[in-house]
DNA sequence: CGTTCCAATTTGGTATGACAAAAATGTACA
DNA sequence: TGTACATTTTTGTCATACCAAATTGGAACG
């Protein structure tokens, strides 16, 4: 992937600016949240063009070090890993217009969940078992209130990405329920469907309260099977 | 991440330029593989500066739509999973050099190819398996070959990720290897890694021939295991 | 003294034209 | 036919200008 670019970069003027602003973003001599210096000071005081400029900005943009809504100054971004999940934002909800794009996606998901509560149903500590618990609790309070259910279902879930420290992972879950909450809003809304979730989280926590990562991810596989079907007669695929 | 987009989002020329091209690549007007046409003639059609269609061959770039060599005219791209990942590539480069970026990526890794394994071991048919069995040969094959070792390495695992036949799981394997990639080659080459390495690939394979899945998710990382302890010491981290 | 509102200024978005350098193309020559 | 060279495109960059939107500073007002 990268030979290939270097192969044939012969140095523009905008990457060296990218990787100029790229150290100063990183090094903390550009403040995160302040904007960028204004275009025309920019090319003054490193004597390229305002085209150069800009195309610097796009790339950084584009990299997710800066936020540039237009008309606005660019602003400089945190660079954590859910910049780097919104980068990809775009590319994959292209993908998910594809033939079966959804399915793979939400297919991944399931394998990566299975995954997650195995290893919560190993490594859960007190901590992590005690918001589950808050986070089910407040899922069952919210059965036949669509909205809230749909939010507190969502909070269950991410509670089991929150359970193996990897800062990469609660973003991915942002972009996961981001991508597909579309297909999900969009569900038939049923009383009868928040029950049948709620006793499939309900089941979930209790293998992971057993410490037993089979009955854990049989139950996980279950409860998203089911939500897989629901969300698939929000279009036509077979 | 969409709605902030859209709150402020006033229509820049560009941005219908990309949204008209990104709908004639993926309905096929324009052909993979060609040149998009020259920026003049570009601006002359649709009546904007070169300016614009500039910044909308740039950003298509970024969405992975074009590949965009400097010097060169854009080129159509195949607008496939392997492009989403690619687009991602220069995010991640960056997240890999903060504090402990290396470690979470690798551990999403033995997550990942510790479902993949459970997963193979469960449903993997004679045709993975017959594969898997020639990787695991030709692994065999290239002990003392340091470089040709590290080719059939990570042919081995690629196999793992074709098991589920979900099409987004192999290009996500190409990122791992790319990005790890600069690491692992400057791992210290020993004669006793590569048999190291092969006992536990074959240990994985077995584990999968019997169906197994603790077992070869056991094997699997031990195997993982043994090469992070390799992979740290190609740089300073606890 | 704080708040609101308006105008002047700043700033980003776009257009135009120009030039050098590299790539693409065509042509003559061997 | 194949290759080397000259010509034409085409991109990368620059400079300048104008418009519209955002920002700012201050005036007017409570």
């Amino acid at each position: 992937m990268t030979e290939a670019r270097i192969r044939n970069a012969r140095t523009r003027a905008a990457d060296n600016l990218v990787s100029i602003y790229e150290r100063q973003i990183i090094d903390g001599t550009l403040a995160v949240g302040k904007p960028l210096p204004p275009a025309r000071e920019i090319m003054q005081s490193f004597g390229v063009s305002r085209t150069v400029v800009r195309e610097a900005v796009q790339a950084l943009s584009a990299k997710g070090l800066v936020e540039a809504r237009p008309r606005f100054r660019p602003v400089v971004r945190t660079p954590g890993y859910d910049a780097a999940i919104e980068a990809v934002g775009p590319v994959v909800n292209r993908l998910l217009t594809v033939p079966g794009g959804v399915r793979n996606l939400f297919e991944l998901r399931i394998m990566m969940e299975a995954a997650l509560v195995r290893d919560a149903a190993l490594h859960a500590d007190k901590n992590h078992v005690a918001r589950m618990k808050q986070a089910l609790a407040d899922n069952e309070a919210a059965i036949n209130d669509s909205q809230r259910f749909f939010d507190t279902d969502i909070a269950f879930h991410r509670v089991l990405y929150e359970v193996p420290d990897n800062p990469v992972l609660p973003p991915i879950h942002q972009a996961y329920t981001d991508w597909l909450s579309s297909h999900w809003t969009r569900m038939p809304r049923d009383p009868e469907h928040d029950h049948v979730n709620y006793r499939a989280h309900s089941r979930i926590f209790e293998s992971i309260l057993f410490r037993d990562p089979d009955a854990a991810e049989l139950a996980l596989r279950d409860h998203l099977d089911y939500a897989w079907n629901q969300v698939r007669q929000t279009f036509a695929e077979p």
